[in-house]
DNA sequence: ATGAAAGCGCTAACAT
DNA sequence: ATGTTAGCGCTTTCAT
């Protein structure tokens, strides 16, 4: 195959200069249209595909945005990166992706990568409480808006989900309906949502009068092997919950499996209400009882205020913080404990041969 | 915040050369340990970020990879996702993103995109037979590795699941089982992976016997929507089939949210075979009977190929093809037929209330 | 309406 | 071991 085409190649072989064939190929400044239209074909019949290495360099804007997140495997952050894929490309930005397994370090190296590659803006969700600190070392960062999670002392803007609400929501739900020994799944302990969550759980729970014995919280990483791992000791041990709480989408999958597996009929014999909504909580059968936020209004409100922060040309304004309220979806996955359960809860042991409720 | 440092400010500030800053920086050729630690310590303090866009413009490369798939929110492409950004992390290099929504134009367009970004390499799932074609056109176009699907006439290396025997297996399967009357839910026509798996599918169905009005094959596209429709529909025919292959995850979830909502149970009243294997097909109950890939070893063996090719400075080798097998993971979602169904498939017509099989 | 030329920040000959 | 310098390919003043 031949050379690569450039401005210059194009130049030369049109008789023109290089700032006309920049001029005729950008669209501003005067040039004629019939120029124009010889440097537009030539540039077509040649293939040239501009630089974007060298347009980025001279302009100082790449139109590259990184997006910074731990997991991309979990359905609440593959489809947040679908929304924000789509709202950049829509906005005719390139998305530069660093995952980093909830991991400070490779978080950490990640923001620089990014800021070596110059992107014009960073999505993050911060996986420790101090996990913007790297830029605030950096001359001249590029603007970031924190997705789902926020650091602490952050100059960036944020864009997270009601999760006390959320939570509250859930709780209440299967306080309400009769439990009173519940179970929260938790995840990575360093992430706001996570210390979020659990707080508005045990408080909840609190308030709706059960026994903080009764308030169990366990786990430590999102993901699904520590839902099997977790579930399976709570529904093995002597007083097993008689609802549980799968605070993401991963937890949820290895909790539902140990159910499955232990033969726990849901939810008949145990609750489970879970977090976020995937497309497969209405395949499971009964269909997951949970709280979800509109990811895609949270990643159009991320890309806004991106952009906007963007184009802020003087001194950065204070920080915006953005909620997104959820809703609770009830579905089938939740239901009044069984009597013996509930006996259980106020200290029997349980029967070798369950009682029917 | 101060202005951001360069190697010409560095320079500067300790009286040296910016071949010197560049040398100690990049730490080949010789540069005195003292000289070496200086500069080191000066680039740390003042919080040095080499510009990744000068290099890369200098050096012709920019150690960024493309990976452009049809969609992120389906589980197949989420966890290829995470998969190649490990293995593409690990050799260094940075992923940039590019989701087409199995539409020919995107597709076109981000592989444009990612050339003029002088992406070392792209790994690409065509969405169309003829999804390679933009980069015939293009001089000097980055090596591509095709994934999961190939396009025809492509010089690219491929990496791509046993589709044929896939689904021969879990037609085997059901066939085995006494299924004579069976639905495939297929996915985009366009896709080399649908039109294998669709004649596999056919063919298997009818070396084991079973009459062409009893293959049943719909869809249209690789949603949960489109899943959702079938099978809705199919459950709502004359004779419905005794047992459903749903050809993706996307489709899987749908199709199990309608036999779920139709009060259909699986696997008594209809057996579900699907494809891929994201964790939730053990959440479900019963869990799901499916083919399943290992994503693992095909994202390394495409990231080998793509580097192997990157490194390549002569005449390109020709195209190098691997087909990775699956494992038929046989788990709840399959059973006989039930014995009314059985001779609905000879042709009798359903009876108002189901006979027990 | 077009051209000449400087320069974005880096690397890599080529000198010394 | 270090310095000088010429670009990489583009955009954008500043002239004409």
């Amino acid at each position: 195959m031949k050379q690569r085409a450039t401005v210059e190649g194009l130049a030369r072989q049109l008789g023109v200069s290089v700032a006309t064939v920049s001029r005729a190929l950008n669209g501003h400044s005067y040039v004629s249209e019939k120029t124009r239209q010889r440097v537009l074909d030539a540039a077509r019949d040649s293939g040239f595909q501009p630089n974007a290495l060298a347009r980025a360099l001279r302009r100082e804007q790449t139109e590259l945005v990184a997006l910074v997140i731990p997991d991309v495997r979990s359905e609440f952050f593959a489809s947040a990166t679908s929304v924000l894929q789509a709202a950049l490309e829509a906005r005719g930005y390139r998305m530069i992706l660093g995952v980093t397994g909830d991991d400070a370090r490779r978080d950490h190296e990640y923001l620089e990568a990014m800021v070596r590659q110059r992107v014009d803006g960073i999505i993050h969700t911060p996986c420790t409480p101090n996990g913007a600190d790297v830029l605030e070392k950096v001359a001249n960062a590029p603007p970031v808006v924190e997705f789902t999670r926020r650091s602490r002392g952050s100059h960036a803007d944020s864009v997270v989900g009601e999760d006390r609400k959320g939570v509250a929501a859930l709780t209440r739900h299967l306080v309400e309906l009769g439990h009173r020994r519940i179970a929260a799944i938790a995840g990575n302990p360093a992430a706001s949502t996570t210390r979020e969550r659990l707080a508005s759980f045990r408080r909840t729970a609190s308030d709706g009068g059960l026994d903080g014995d009764d308030v169990i919280v366990e786990g430590g990483e999102y993901s699904a092997e520590c839902g099997y791992q977790v579930t399976t000791r709570l529904l093995a041990a002597d007083r097993p919950p008689t609802a549980i709480f799968a605070s993401n989408t991963q937890l949820a999958a290895g909790a539902l499996q140990a159910t499955s597996e232990a033969g726990v009929r849901i939810p008949r014999d145990l609750s489970v209400v879970c977090y976020d909504d995937p497309i497969w909580y209405r395949a499971c059968n009964p269909a997951i009882t949970t709280y979800s936020v509109p990811l895609d209004r949270m990643g159009a409100l991320a890309v806004d205020l991106l952009l906007d922060r963007m184009a802020e040309s003087d001194e950065p304004a204070r920080p915006r913080h953005r909620r997104v309220a959820g809703r609770l979806l009830l579905r089938g996955s939740t239901a009044p404990p069984r009597a013996d359960a509930r006996l259980e809860a106020r200290g029997r042991k349980p029967s070798a041969a369950p009682v029917p409720g």
